[in-house]
DNA sequence: TAATTGGTTAGCCATGAAGCTAACTATAAG
DNA sequence: CTTATAGTTAGCTTCATGGCTAACCAATTA
């Protein structure tokens, strides 16, 4: 079995628990016990400790027991993955915005030149669209 | 009942499945038919429309349906949100380590300073806080 | 040694997510 | 009018997730 998930596909979903993103965001303060992490929330340890193993099994989180007390921290790498993947996605919306924007200029100009020698105002092509049965 | 899931549970859980980035990946570079964007995609059309349903569920996508063409583009507002949360943890994170570093550099000069008996090498001030037994 | 603390293991349950098929609707195209 | 296209609805299975309790170590502390 072993399901292969991407490392995206295990932060994503990690992160897409808010005890797991406060958990998160806690540990980016500051290192903390299971114990410390837990408190805030009401909710029994094992259950709070599936969370805290969700997020060591996509490496964001590593813990290290020394005595009784389990000690976390944050791995920035793999948020910092997570968050490149949103730049990337930026990159390609925003350099489609730029071609967008040319675009419009270029017809903003067409239109321009179309207006000066004579109102030629009947080729705009409509299409009728949706009708809606009330 | 209506769980009141927030928006970035509600995105991030959305992204976490690798169809659905595919499916905002695609439509970064530009607005298309569910046929369209189904075709990479070996996966029945109902099945399918469930990953769109989930990505205007939580404003990833929107879609209009024209004749019996429904056509898809991305909002990229939900996208910036997503983004948004990963910067504000990284300041944190990084105001963090800029304290780690501050407070190395004073480690480090106290270092010197204890070396050398010239410079005054006793108004520190280090706060303790948390031991670590090693 | 006995009790407490901090975490762990095991196992149960309810819900929801992700996939499927089959059958249906509505618009285009022939 | 008939057929093909593009989605849609309904209903089913399977498996993962998130929660619980109960019982169990293993270090501290008394």
């Amino acid at each position: 079995m072993a399901n292969q998930l991407s490392q995206l596909d295990q932060v994503f979903a990690a992160l897409a628990d808010p005890t797991r993103r406060a958990i998160v965001m806690r540990l980016c303060t500051d290192e903390a016990s299971v114990g410390e992490l837990a408190e805030p929330f009401e909710m029994a340890l094992p259950s709070f400790m599936k969370h805290i193993h969700v997020l060591e099994t996509c490496g964001l989180v590593q813990s290290e027991k020394e005595g009784r007390v389990r000690t976390c921290r944050l791995i920035p790498e793999a948020l910092v993955g997570a968050e490149d993947w949103f730049q990337h996605q930026r990159a390609i919306w925003e350099a489609r915005l730029d071609r967008f924007e040319a675009y419009v200029m270029k017809l903003k100009k067409e239109r321009a030149a179309a207006k000066r020698p004579s109102k030629t105002a009947g080729k705009t092509t409509i299409k009728p669209s949706k009708r809606k049965g009330a």
